[in-house]
Order: structure tokens, then sequence, then C-alpha cells
DNA sequence: CCAATAGTGTCTCTGAGACATTATCCC
DNA sequence: GGGATAATGTCTCAGAGACACTATTGG
């Protein structure tokens, strides 16, 4: 039986101003040397306890980044997708706020990428569907931004994702229905010439885990 | 680098009158020979074209079952799950109308689960949760009767996944909403002594493919 | 005091569920 | 005709969105 080559790839997303982008890194070494990709590699049986931990390493090591949100996303293989062989990608994505983005990727607008190797453009498209979908019902769009955050920040975040405008009234009584945030004393002033927010961080127990709301957004 | 153990297991569910029940296969070989296990087996670079060809010729070898519903679940992997050493498993999910289970495999209620080898027991759980919350607002349950069903049956059907009862004018503009059945003359009379009802299956462009509701069940 | 945005109260209207009515079978 | 279940029409009530009003800042 031959060989099966086991890799992770990760789909590392941040919202930049209005638009959704995806982390690539040059490659290193062949096959596709030096063009643009996911951030990626084998599985380390004698490094990694698992894939989730194969991610984290893949995302440490080539992009710096450390305790990001990170999901599985979904297994790729085949025969061809690699020239290498018979291979299979475990691939998780990751959100970020943009702030945390290292210099060492290169950020891409999702509408506006060039061929990709492998399938990662398909890995990438997946991302963006899960991402898009699953703001519509969790508190997934809220690791997009850097805490603390003011529910009118949230509100365009959310917006963004669903490419629609939402009501406000009922925007904060999903949020406050979800019941994962909590009021940081301080507010939102920064000298603007307005009322300025009140400010919000993720309750400690929702670091990983979503919230989900029975009816949708 | 030590080399990386690629298995694919499949969690075959159907339902049998209330339960929802898992098809459970006797192990061939060590490890846990001779127990009760999801089928599965290794990836063959050789023969299959990618983990869905295995995971479908896992099916027809172990329980002779050919064209399921089948979905993608999760990737489980790490050191510990299998004696052999590090190991991955690309699981899927396959939903069966109870008339075509096979006679090879042991039809257990999810909630009189035996102990399973490895991490069997993680899966059966992942993929019922899979399973009753894709029923909230999709199609999928569909797939776990045999064609062509009344509404009513299907209504029972979701009813026992969702575990509660479906008001039955709402529950049939959701269905006519998903706009994925079609009706089929002839009826559902069995010699009843009470009004019989329409058949339907659904259209040919929902085999695999799910439609889903924009606001839930 | 004005402009701008945050935050909240309230009214309305859509849509989901309760109920009732009609339809169709076997006895 | 009676009993049983299917199918559908209609009323009611809850919840989502529209709107408006108040609050709080800087200029």
């Amino acid at each position: 039986m031959d060989p099966i080559i086991c890799t992770v790839d990760v789909v590392l997303l941040t919202l930049q101003g209005e638009s959704l982008q995806v982390a690539l890194i040059r490659r290193e070494f062949e096959p596709h040397q030096g063009e643009l990709a996911l951030p990626g590699g084998f599985v380390r049986a004698n490094e990694d306890d698992d894939t989730r931990a194969a991610a984290l390493r893949m995302l440490r090591s080539k992009t710096g980044i450390s305790a990001p949100y990170l999901e599985q996303l979904h297994t790729f293989s085949g025969r061809t997708r690699d020239v290498r062989g018979w291979s299979l990608s475990v691939v998780y994505y990751a959100l970020v706020p943009h702030q945390v983005m290292s210099a060492e990727v290169v950020l891409l607008a999702l509408d506006q990428l060039p061929p990709l190797p492998f399938d990662h453009r398909a890995m990438v498209d997946l991302a963006e569907q899960r991402l898009r979908s699953k703001s519509q019902y969790s508190s997934l769009p809220c690791h997009l931004l850097e805490q603390p955050f003011t529910l009118p920040q949230l509100q365009r975040v959310y917006e963004i994702l669903l490419g629609e405008a939402l009501n406000k009234v009922s925007f904060r009584r999903k949020i406050d229905e979800m019941a994962m945030l909590e009021p940081v004393d301080g507010e939102f002033t920064v000298g603007q010439a307005h009322r300025p927010a009140q400010l919000y961080r993720l309750k400690p127990a929702f670091g990983q885990q979503l919230q989900l709301l029975a009816r949708g957004l």
C-alpha cells in the first residue's frame, strides 16, 4: 500500500475595513515554491498531539499568531490534488482581529485572489461560506474584533458578513439573547463628536465556545 | 518522520420505529477483534479516488449498502486513539431508510450502546448531534424514509429527531417552502380505515443536495 | 445650541401556532 | 352513518422591524 501524504492547511481570515481577507504566505519548497498559498504543512507524528495541534503549530511558525479562534473545516483528499501522490489535508479555519495580523503574511481580499496552488481556492471558498453561514445564527463574528468592542462596531461586522443592513433594535435583542457579552467600564470616547458607546468583552466562557441562536440573526 | 495511519469510519444511521439506531459490525482483525465497531478501514491509495470513495467502499463491502445519503462529519486524530500509533480517521455519516439495512450489521439504539473501541463513541455522538441539529432547518431527515412517503410520516420523523411535537400547518408550510418534494400519483391506502394520504418523492435534484430553511424548522 | 451617533421605548405587521372545518377512506 | 386520519382555511398572538424619541459627546 502506497503511503498517504498527511497535511494540515489553515484558512486564516480577518476583516480589514469592509473586506474579508485571507492570509497567504510564500511557499518555501517545491512544489509551487515561491507562490502564494495557505499556511500549512506535513503533520508531524513526533511533534503534534493531533491535527488541531498541527494547525496551531503551522499558524505560530508561519504567521506568528498564537491564540486565534480555530475550528476544523473539512478534509480534502485525493489522488490528483498534489503531484507528489495520494494526499489528504485536514483544513482548519481561524479568525483574528486584523490588529494582531503579522507582517509575515500577505493579506488579500477574498474577491481578488490570484490562482492558488493545489485546491487551496476551494478551501478558501468553503471557509468563507462557513463563516457567512454561521454569522446568521451564532456569535462567531465576535472573533474578528479586538476586545473590547462596541455594539455598533459588532453590528457593522455582522452587516459586512451577511451583506445586508440590520435592524438596530432587533440586533441588540439577539445579542442580548446570546448572553455572551459583558460591559466593560470605560467608554469609546477617543474625542469623537458624539455620544460614546459602551464597551463590551466576551464572557470568559466564550473563548472557543460559540453561542447559537434558536431562530437566527 | 513516523508514518501516519489513515483510516475512514462511517456512522450509518437509521430510524427503526421510534428510535435512532446505528449500524455496527464485528471487527475482523486486531486490535479489538470480534468487538462491535463502526464500519471502517484503511484508506487504499491504489483503490480509492478520495476519502468519500473510501467511505462508500467500506459501506458496500461491510454492509452491502450502495447509495446512501453520505456526508463528511469530522476528522479525528491523535497519538493515543489507536494503539498502533499516530492515526487519523476521516469520519462520514450516512442515512438510510431501515428497509434497506442489511442483515450483515448489528443495529443498536443510540441510547443503548455498549462501550465501543477507539473513539467510535465520540463519532456516534457527533453524528447524532449533527443529524438532530440539521433537522431543525434542512431536508436531511427525508433520507431516513424510503420513497415515496407521506407528509404525516415525514412529520413523525422530524418529531422524533427534534424530540417535540410539531404543528401540522406550520410543518407543511415549511416543507412547501423547501420546494424539494413532488406528489406521486397513487395513494397511501393499504386498506386503512381513514382517508389516504398523498405520496411524495424527492425531486431528482435533491439526491445529495440538502435544502435549507431561512428561519428554521 | 447644533451635529452626530448611542441607546431605548413603542407601534405595527408578518408569520408561526391553535383551532376548526372539510375530505376521504373502511367498517 | 360513524370513526379515523388527511388536508386546509382562519383566527390569534408573539416576535421582528420601523420609527421616533431621549442621551451624551465635541465643536
